[in-house]
DNA sequence: CAATCGTCCTGCGGGC
DNA sequence: TGCCCGCAGGACGATT
């Protein structure tokens, strides 16, 4: 499922291969993924120029003439795709001035393709909920270790909570602490300096890196042309597979609700590391 | 068929 | 005692 490196991606690609072409019309056949009538948002879309691309936390902003906005989140399975045909499922087109067609489709559980002012965008109820972006320079170490340190809550959680640190999802959040050697069901509390810098030092690294790999090598995310991304887990969704270095089978538990996959050696839970 | 995923919401209980 | 916070559990919908 697409998170921060996945959404960055797709908006490096916007803005390489979109940015300037034209809506000519839009089909929506689901409309049940829009904000508004089929209608009025194939009729206000139509005509417009797409402007540029951003991103808040894992949803990706479309920017078009007008000051309009489309904001769109992926949730689970959404699809984004950049091709001269619409593909199979596809629940919105934007039909372009190219004959290339931008389309979604898999959106499902409330993921949506939603029409903004791009003013009211920052006053959205899911964007103003949102922490502070993991990329942001605002999210340095010192803040980091404060906003850690205070909380009672299972690190593992912290990573995963938009309102508390935006863009990291069940994917990163068990990369990030396998790189970091610390067991996901430790409390933020619990960590000491030398932990929570190895928390950080993954968190800004792994993010980047991922976004240089082209996102998540998964079947569940792809580029605008379908492609796959490089980034390959070394922890999530491996259960029973061996650590790549301890060679211990990588187990699976649930830390909030979500499935954790964790080194039970390298990310031992009474490990202390200084 | 049932587990799963991310988000939102609700209700419970522990701890300050 | 009262309040806050963490967290479990359910809803949602489609995919594996």
């Amino acid at each position: 499922m697409p998170e921060l490196p996945e959404i960055e991606v797709l908006k490096g690609e916007i803005k390489a291969r979109v940015v300037g072409r034209q809506i000519v019309t839009v089909d929506v056949s689901d409309p049940n993924v829009i904000n508004m009538s089929p209608e009025m948002f194939a009729s206000t879309l139509a005509g417009k120029k797409i402007t540029g691309a951003g991103r808040r936390g894992k949803m990706l902003l479309i920017y078009l003439e007008e000051g309009l906005c489309l904001i769109i989140h992926f949730m689970l399975f959404g699809r984004i795709r950049l091709s001269p045909e619409v593909g199979e499922g596809a629940q919105v087109v934007l039909n372009l001035d190219d004959r290339r067609c931008l389309f979604f489709s898999q959106l499902a559980l409330g993921a949506g393709v939603h029409l903004h002012q791009g003013e009211e965008i920052d006053s959205l109820p899911q964007v103003t909920k949102l922490g502070v972006d993991a990329l942001s320079r605002e999210l340095d170490f010192e803040q980091f270790t404060r906003m850690i340190s205070r909380s009672k809550a299972k690190i593992k959680a912290l990573l995963m909570d938009q309102s508390f640190i935006s863009g990291i999802g069940n994917t990163y959040a068990d990369e990030i602490l396998f790189e970091a050697k610390i067991n996901p069901e430790r409390s933020g509390k619990s960590l000491g300096s030398e932990e929570i810098l190895a928390v950080y030092r993954p968190l800004k690294n792994m993010l980047v890196e991922a976004i240089t790999a082209g996102g998540a090598g998964s079947d569940d995310f792809a580029h605008l042309d379908g492609s796959k991304g490089g980034f390959i887990p070394k922890v999530h969704g491996l259960e029973d597979k061996p650590c790549l270095v301890c060679g211990l089978g990588i187990r699976k538990t649930k830390v909030g609700g979500r499935g954790t996959y964790y080194c039970p050696q390298c990310q031992n839970y009474f490990r202390r590391s200084g």
